[in-house]
DNA sequence: TCAAGGTAGTTGTCTAGTCATTTCGCAGGA
DNA sequence: TCCTGCGAAATGACTAGACAACTACCTTGA
């Protein structure tokens, strides 16, 4: 069977174990690949995928013959850090996604100007995204950079991140110098409430 | 068949791969999984675990209906396919950190109205923040909240994460979900999700 | 000339197994 | 008490298929 629905079977088992891991312990035994297989219905191989993408990245832990089981200090890591929507979401065992609403240059605002110590009419790099937590949007991100890095725009924003886009084509300095200065306008959207508590 | 070599066959054809990776230049298309599994002699699951390594290390690039194509950049390989600006900072070897600019409420504009989808004259929770690198500003970055998350301006966005707050705060459930879903249901003209397409 | 449609090729997902290798608990004996 | 060997269970590797979804290309028709 192809990805017929939105989420792949294997996908779902991975959000299932992700959500488990949260509420687990370092050190604690997942479900086996047998057992897993069994309560989702599908083969092992199915199963198994999920687990492996967990274990790339440092979730679980995977000991042949022994077993999976959470991996040691899942993270905490705060000291000034700021953890980003997409591993936010990721750890809290929703499936996080970008949507790219616009991109393009614009005319600089003066508090573009000033934040990026910018000459006067100057033009920024705009580029928009709707963030997606299952799918479900839960944030928008505005972000101007000088025109200089407009070589962003050539990158796949859709999937990928800003900063790795920045990073790579060497806007971001090794060595203090401050020759790049992004600015950056985030407006992150939670959709909050008190609906009526209903069980997940 | 098990690990009975030292090596496995996917692992072969792993570095085999690699090896043409790095003479070719990126954008450069590689063989099908078909191909490899022919070359092998090996199922084309045993070729495809081969290449999804080589995908998750970020050497490769895969396109679904177009093929496997060298990565952009085999220099800089990522794991993770969005990096925070913290990690990305830390793996350079420099420290990040941020600083608060400002919190408070403002009105909404327009946009912010249309992508959060509030009534007219709602008024968001605007927070700006600094971010460092070496204590070298990088960037600024600017959120835009509804109102009702005004409760995260007591926290100490100085040091923590707004969306650690957010969550914290129980902001962000999994609860809200199916309040949001209905919005959007109800919300007919939600079709800029169609508006954005741009290709690089 | 240009747009619509078909088609071959590629990746994505999945099945239902097999065999190998490793780990660990447990029974049984010295 | 110790410890040795056996076997169950778990992960690792692999097979030989299948269908789905998507892309790029080419053909056809207006």
């Amino acid at each position: 069977m192809g990805a017929r629905s939105p989420e792949a079977r294997y996908q779902e088992i991975e959000r299932w174990l992700r959500r488990r891991v949260l509420d687990a312990t370092p050190g604690d035994p997942l479900p086996s690949e047998s057992e897993l297989a069994a309560q989702f219905r599908v083969s092992r191989m199915t199963a198994r995928q999920a687990v492996q993408n967990l274990a790339a990245e440092g979730l679980v832990q995977r000991r042949r013959g022994a077993g999976t089981f959470v991996a040691p200090r899942p993270i905490h890591r705060h000291e000034g850090s700021l953890m980003s929507f997409t591993e936010d979401m990721r750890r809290r065992g929703m499936k996080a996604s970008s949507r790219l609403l616009e991109a393009g240059l614009r005319p600089a605002t003066t508090a573009d100007l000033e934040a990026l110590r910018l000459p006067d009419g100057a033009r920024v790099v705009a580029i928009s995204r709707l963030r997606l937590a299952d799918d479900v949007p839960l944030a928008i991100e505005h972000a101007a950079l000088p025109a200089e890095c407009a070589g962003v725009l050539a990158d796949d924003l859709e999937t990928g991140s800003l900063h790795e886009s920045l990073v790579a084509r060497g806007y971001v300095p090794a060595l203090s110098r401050a020759w790049i200065r992004a600015r950056i306008a985030s407006a992150t959207a939670a959709r909050l409430l008190e609906i009526p508590a209903r069980s997940a």
